[in-house]
DNA sequence: GAAATTGGGTTTCGAGATGAAACCTATTAC
DNA sequence: GTAATAGGTTTCATCTCGAAACCCAATTTC
């Protein structure tokens, strides 16, 4: 029982929110995604503060998340670009899209699709291994270990 | 091409990162999905002050995510709770606490299973319509109504 | 080849957010 | 009745944000 509380101590999440758990951070990273790659198209396209945008893109860059190289074809510009680790953020984004979309922040006509058919990709969600989808209800916590489990969630 | 860049303004994601995309927002979030209820468990569990604390929670409560009632059994206490909208977040935390886990921000030992064999759920991911794993480089977007697709993503 | 423009920043400074600590008020426990 | 608990609010010093102006090297224009 105690396990459990322990394990919220060396949990991945705070971490990973002071990285990107900010405004700016995730908005700079959905662009990153979208195909954005130079200062310039991030200041006007999200409209945020030069100083601010310098300040998160560094972060980003010390974060592992985004590369920073210079272009080759004209050494004024810097070229952002995502690293796999920042790729690899993709489902978060997405998770929180559907998410919004789901809950009336806005839907959009234009979504994302597998490129070999065109056909749209599926939902993202949290899958038993027999495929079912499950919500937090049909969810408990088991120990790696020693295969203990606990219904109700303890650390995430 | 224009009408993908017209997407990007009435995007789902900015409103939902006003609510969540903040640190502490996020973690009380995570509490709540592992069972925290009450004001003092929250304050005590994520070491967060008074008055951003109780800040956040009304934020999260006028959000829709969750809701506010009174203890009925200790009229001192204050009950929070995931309203459906709020639950519904759990893929997007569990697709960052992924994230966190892959990428070096500390394992934890205690996983998340399906309650009715305790076998491990599966990693959230992107799925095609036959169910292969997509990543950023095999997707595109597609005009939900005029079906025009453009390789290179433009908003999210 | 001089002047203007572009790209990627840094500096400055006022306004707003944050956080620790003390304080307040209604319950409940002793 | 007195003390403790729960959920806040207030105060105030500090930190961060954001708009605007500035800087400078690399490029383009003429």
């Amino acid at each position: 029982m105690e396990a459990f509380r322990a394990a919220a101590l060396r949990c991945p999440l705070p971490p990973a929110v002071e990285l990107i758990g900010e405004k700016w951070a995730f908005l700079i990273l959905r662009g990153a995604l979208n195909g954005l790659q130079h200062f310039e198209q991030f200041q006007s396209g999200l409209g945020i503060a030069r100083n601010i945008l310098s300040n998160r893109l560094a972060r980003l860059v010390e974060g592992g998340i985004l590369e920073r190289r210079a272009d080759p074809d004209d050494r004024r510009k810097v070229v952002y670009s995502l690293s796999a680790k920042g790729e690899a953020l993709l489902p978060v984004v997405l998770a929180l899209r559907q998410w919004g979309e789901d809950w009336g922040h806005g839907k959009q006509d234009i979504i994302l699709a597998d490129q070999r058919d065109g056909a749209p990709i599926k939902r993202i969600a949290i899958h038993a291994q027999d495929g079912r989808e499950l919500s937090l209800r049909e969810l408990m916590w088991v120990d790696r270990v020693t295969g203990t489990g606990l219904k109700r969630p303890q650390p995430a």
